[in-house]
DNA sequence: GCTATTCTTAACCGATCAGTCAAAAACTAG
DNA sequence: CTAGTTTTTGACTGATCGGTTAAGAATAGC
């Protein structure tokens, strides 16, 4: 019934996702994202909106491939010790395999807040809340089966361990070598045990 | 001999942390610089050069005024345990007495690290390692006094002190209350204990 | 007073910014 | 083949970007 889309969605978002999480949100131009999807400035705007739709966009997709997804999903099964100790491992393992040190690019936009929409911000915001309560949910239950020092204070080591996450996301950002991440790693899951 | 400075060097350098501070490097731009600080544009770039050397000198301020000061300062006296208690402590009274939440500029850059220069990003890096090595140090003494528990790596718990500080000035960016910056600091405390 | 030196000022530079638009192109339903 | 719909395209907008420049203003030494 009419002209069809030249290009898949996925592809064109894959793309810019590359660029806002190398550049940043403020960093990366417009033309930085034609470029690099390929698609002429027109129909950019016309599929995905302006700069902040496709940042939103953008950070969904992110947030779908986040090391915490296969965290969510075997969030009723496994030790939740094994639980937190993968997680940080993919952190590592992640920053390990990136060359350009990206980082993860919702620490980045947290620590930059700065051309974000207050939307982007909240967006944000939402996302460290919702995985303070996941957190919350698995260390009571850890604490319950005994996978995780009873002594703890759940919401208060959630909020540790969340801090942690974010730190060594900047120690990865930095360019830190992997033995240096893995040691943050290391000592931060020690907090499970004691 | 010839025309004096109409301005104080300090409260130029002051006035540009703060919108250096609240925008970041990328987003700060040169009118905002001017708006704040005073003075015209062209006074700025004769007494100050670019906008980079500018943010260097200002991350130079920001680095003397930093909560890590006063623990260099009292780095040969004090219980070293205190000493790192009172260096999360003073982190998040910063963060609760500053009403925009900007976090920490340091942490905010390397987070960033987007449009600033090569030297700019080695200046933090380096920043980050002499941290890493008085943190070291610092532990190092306090095992030899029982301050800190012996059992610890040195290395390993720098590493984690850093990037917990790292962390919990990113929760301070996003807004968190004080009362959750307190739980983090207080559980990341808990590392030298064990 | 005059001269040399520095600072201040406002106008100005080309480049780039995010975003728009009208026309051409490509498709489908009839 | 035609009419209708959507995508694609590249040129275009005004605003803002970081940075420069030349002329004017203010001082100190003489």
């Amino acid at each position: 019934m009419a002209r069809p889309q030249a290009f898949e969605r996925a592809d064109v978002l894959s793309s810019a996702l590359q660029v806002f999480w190398q550049k940043g949100y403020d960093g990366a131009s417009v033309q930085d994202l034609v470029e690099a999807t390929g698609l002429n400035r027109g129909s950019l705007y016309n599929s995905f909106g302006d700069k902040a739709d496709l940042f939103a966009e953008v950070m969904e997709l992110y947030k779908s491939h986040s090391p915490i997804k296969p965290m969510i999903m075997a969030a009723d099964d496994a030790d939740v010790s094994l639980l937190f100790k993968d997680f940080f491992q993919r952190l590592v393992d992640r920053a390990q395999a990136d060359p350009d040190h990206k980082g993860c690019l919702l620490t980045n936009t947290a620590a930059g807040f700065y051309g974000c929409s207050d939307q982007m911000t909240e967006w944000v915001c939402e996302s460290l809340d919702s995985l303070e309560a996941l957190f919350v949910r698995l260390i009571e239950r850890g604490q319950e089966f005994d996978d995780i020092s009873s002594s703890a204070d759940p919401l208060k080591l959630a909020r540790f361990l969340i801090a942690a996450a974010q730190g060594l996301n900047v120690m990865a950002r930095t360019g830190a070598k992997a033995h240096m991440l893995q040691d943050i790693a290391d000592q931060t899951l020690e907090a499970l045990n004691t």
